[in-house]
DNA sequence: ATTTTCACCGATAGTACTATCGGTGAAAAT
DNA sequence: ATTTTCACCGATAGTACTATCGGTGAAAAT
């Protein structure tokens, strides 16, 4: 009701946001074949070839979605990290490394919907950042498990907690998507089977690097 | 050089078969977006208008593509569960119920990426097919473990192995993918961390049934 | 031998979308 | 006060694809 008087500036910036939450949605719901730039431009109210003051085309525009869905994504991850880093004990902290991960995927479901599916379409411009993401995503829980002082001395080492997160990561991705489709209720419960799969792996880590230093799970 | 001179029906049934053939080669190669009538009935050599013959639509092809993967998806899952249980040791046929699966993949991989892109796209074709065929698979592994012993007596008990199931199966198939992707170029290690995750998963299980006739791992 | 069937063809109408272009009015600069 | 800028508009040419239609010749049926 009280209707600021926005700067022309202000205005554009404006239309832009809208065209970006637009395409959000409509990338999640209809999928990238179903992103035009007729639909896009409707869902922020303005005319199609209205579409083309904000963006080069839809190329460009997907381009600037990857950049904001990585960077939320890289922001909710990296928070959840700290958050597991500073929880107390040591069971509810295994559990929370898990369960925080687990929760920042369901407050954004259509940034992991729409990188899964990016990641294995040949068609779809979001693929290389779909492909770096997972491996960025991938190594860094690797490098995670290394600091807690598994072995990574050489190649098959390296290689082997590379599996075990690319593994876990997995997992984590298929339980928050079977959480989001009502399968699995519980994130606790989920969370829980994250910590013995993982600990499973670890084991096998421990057991077959000679020195016993490897940290208690 | 011998031309067998065909017969009506034999020739239609051999153009059908290009036609499928081609459309699995440009579904794995283009995605579902770039899969259109010209470019399949251009890749089986006939005139774009003659894919009618063949197909009501794009979306009859598909759904016998579904069909068609489905079949041969189930058909590898089959031998691989029975040459599993056929295999000697006890090591070594634990290894072999991951090693197998990772076989059956690698032999077809355009059918597991197709079934990941549409699992996540909500306007493919196959999406329903994928969804239900991820169903079946994880019920189907959920089912497997709760007959080799372990507890499924109760709800939770049954997500349980669902969870585990479900999160088995992802990193079976992110390993699966990437051993393509040249990641990891010996399965055999790719199975060992299969059945490290699957032993930590599945000693949860033991520990909390309260009774201890779990099966050995 | 004659007729019928049908797999395949080229042409084409219809649909959906992209991206450009000239125009407009209000904000911003002068 | 006047000029310039520019976010947005409607119209439209161009592109890619779908799906139908009438025609053709060889296989199949009679």
């Amino acid at each position: 009701m009280t209707s600021t008087p926005l700067s022309r500036s202000e205005a554009k910036d404006q239309t832009r946001r809208r065209l970006i939450r637009a395409a959000l949605a409509i990338l999640d719901e209809a999928g990238e074949a179903g992103l035009t730039t007729v639909k896009v431009a409707k869902a922020a109210g303005i005319a199609q070839s209205s579409f083309y003051v904000h963006f080069k085309d839809m190329q460009d525009l997907l381009r600037v979605l990857a950049e904001e869905g990585g960077r939320r994504l890289r922001t909710s991850m990296r928070e959840a990290r700290r958050a597991a880093r500073e929880a107390p004990g040591d069971l509810q902290r295994h559990r929370d490394t898990f369960r925080i991960p687990l929760e920042a995927i369901c407050r954004h479901p259509e940034l992991l919907r729409i990188q899964l599916r990016a990641r294995h379409d040949p068609s779809s411009s979001l693929r290389d950042f779909a492909t770096e993401s997972a491996a960025a995503y991938r190594e860094h829980h690797a490098a995670d498990l290394a600091a807690l002082g598994y072995t990574a001395d050489d190649e098959h080492d390296r290689r082997r907690l590379e599996m075990i997160a690319d593994g876990i990561d997995a997992a984590t991705n298929a339980l928050a998507i079977g959480h989001l489709e009502g399968r699995y209720p519980d994130l606790d419960e989920a969370a829980d089977i994250l910590v013995a799969l993982s600990r499973g792996a670890l084991r096998l880590l421990r057991s077959s690097s000679g020195r016993d230093e490897g940290p208690r799970d």
